[in-house]
RNA sequence: GGCCCGUUCGUCUAGGGGUUAGGACGUUAGAUUUUCAUUCUAGAAACACGGGUUCGAUUCCCGUACGGGCUACCA
């Protein structure tokens, strides 16, 4: 029988979540949920040093907002592998360190930070199987000067001892098989001097006491999987070892590299799902919520950079995403970010948004303005409108003169088409309109252009200016529907005034 | 430097021993809207290079180049 698949998204909370982050949880959430099985939420806080304040509530935030919640973690309900904070589980990782000890799979190092330097800069090697047998460990110590020492309760670490000559085999989903020689690892440190494991040690004890299936992670653990394939070896679990899939990474729009908070700020996009305040220099970083981008295009935007389905479609709901992924076809080359494209997704999603909703949005600008409205009145506006934008926060930039009349005319369009002709055009409209008892633009659009006709004049000619003494800007819906959702009384007072005004 | 991973239009990618190498974003032109946006149509645009294997390689193999990652008592 095949165990329950879970996986867990394992973020250190060193700051906020780069985007990059979202999509390793975006991955590992699609394949448990493809699988029923488990998407767990476990913080790697094993190093004290970089532990930033606020940053684990972003990270929950972050995933709730992208509507990718684990079932069980931190922020998100305890399941029966509580406690999910590896700083909480610190009294459970040094019986495995003792046990690699024990066993004769790992050792006690006692070298100071400066002997660790010495030896690098004299060897140009890390500490190994050659460099090793010249450090202060219990490998070259006698057995009575180690028991001293850690009797005396002076300082050490647990390296593991990574055999000379062996072939380590990882076999990762995405990649196939890769094989490493150990003679190019090192003894990594897995306990640390302050009583806490490191990433390696907490990491494979955390998977395997949570029972997790998969590894799905980013590509820069690669160079570390057969340090991790070697402890389950040693602590006797390579019967369940997890399957790893190594992620592609996200690389920057220009240049090479990995893609960074830098870039953003370069390039002016935001790196990060939510606004960032950095809690100690008070930087604030953008966010895309902030930004006014919809959480379900987002999503659908960093699905696509490094899978697709093999298919045509790029427009994916969640539960569409759910079904249609595979680790299969997760690509193997790092993807370069392309912030056009995901403003494309949201101008895409924002026209699946229902005229009501994005009244809704624009209802609050309004209120905000002190303007009232019906929302049936709203609703028509912003089922002009929507074509045109990008966002919803733009809603109000390309609609306000349906709720205001203008303060002024663009004196563009004023410079190049207001004459003696088109005066004559306007003050004979307004009667015109006024005499129509069915003002809609299939009635309102024959009469201007007959009016201008019988005055010899092409009705084209007029139409911008129109606009521009009605709403005050050149810009627009089609004139003759927003000229009927304006309603007659609107319409031939604001082209009186402007009359006047242009007199 | 060493080790590992990778390489199809500018970008994300499909494809795969014989194809007009497909789509999307972006871009260019035209049409529509006398504006803008939208929409429609058309266009430019790619298999890194060199050797093999093969009747035939962009596809398989090897090398080179280039890119990336890792090389901490960080994750």
């Amino acid at each position: 029988m095949t165990p329950k698949v879970r996986v867990r998204f394992a973020p250190s909370p060193t700051g906020a979540l780069h985007m990059g982050g979202v999509r390793t949880a975006l991955y590992n959430y699609l394949f448990a949920k493809k699988h029923g099985g488990d998407f767990i939420l476990r913080i790697e806080d094993t190093d004290q040093n970089r532990f930033v304040s606020g940053a684990e509530a972003y990270i929950i935030e972050s995933l709730k907002w992208c509507g990718i919640e684990p079932n069980e973690g931190i922020g998100f309900g305890d399941g029966v592998h509580a406690p999910y904070r590896q700083s909480e589980r610190k009294a459970m990782y040094k019986q495995y360190a003792m046990q690699l000890l024990d066993a004769g799979y790992a050792y006690y190092a006692f070298d100071t930070t400066e002997e660790l330097d010495a030896m690098r800069d004299r060897f140009n090697a890390p500490y190994n199987y050659v460099t090793r047998e010249a450090m202060k460990n219990s490998l070259t110590l006698p057995e009575e000067d180690t028991q001293k020492r850690l009797l005396a309760g002076e300082p050490y670490v647990i390296r593991i001892k990574i055999p000379r000559k062996e072939e380590v085999r990882v076999t990762d989903l995405i990649r196939g098989n890769v094989l490493f020689h150990s003679a190019q690892l090192d003894d990594k440190v897995l306990f640390k001097s302050d009583g806490m494991p490191t990433y390696h040690l907490a990491n494979v004890v955390d998977d395997y006491l949570m029972k997790i299936t998969h590894v799905i992670r980013g590509e820069e653990w690669l160079p570390s999987a057969p340090l991790h394939v070697l402890l389950y070896k040693y602590l006797g679990w390579e019967s369940v070892m997890p399957q790893f899939a190594h992620l592609p990474l996200l690389l920057k729009p220009d240049g090479n590299g990995k893609l960074s908070k830098r870039d953003g700020d370069r390039l002016g996009f935001p790196v990060f799902p939510l606004e960032w305040k950095d809690p100690i220099t008070g930087e604030i970083s953008s966010g895309y919520r902030e930004k006014g981008y919809y959480p379900d295009g987002f999503i659908n935007m960093l699905a696509l950079l490094g899978w697709n389905p093999g298919t045509s479609q790029e427009i994916f709901s969640l539960p569409e995403l759910v079904e249609a992924f595979s680790i299969e076809r997760i690509s193997k080359s790092g993807a370069k970010f392309d912030a056009a494209k995901t403003k494309w997704f949201n101008q895409q999603y924002l026209r699946m948004r229902s005229d009501a909703e994005l009244a809704t949005e624009l209802t609050a600008v309004l209120t905000e303005k002190g303007i009232t409205a019906t929302p049936q009145f709203t609703e028509r506006v912003c089922h002009l409108v929507k074509e045109k934008l990008h966002f919803a926060n733009e809603l109000w930039e390309n609609s306000h003169f349906f709720f205001e009349a203008p303060k002024a005319y663009d004196e563009e369009v004023i410079k190049k088409r207001w004459n003696e002709e088109s005066k004559a055009f306007m003050q004979k409209v307004i009667p015109v309109f006024e005499a129509l008892t069915d003002f809609t633009a299939a009635s309102t659009e024959p009469a201007f252009k007959a009016t201008a006709e019988s005055l010899g004049i092409n009705p084209g000619s007029q139409m911008q200016l129109f606009r521009v003494l009605v709403s005050g800007v050149g810009g627009g819906p089609v004139l003759f529907e927003m000229v009927a959702l304006l309603g007659k009384t609107e319409i031939t007072e604001r082209l009186k005034k402007a009359v006047h005004s242009l007199l």
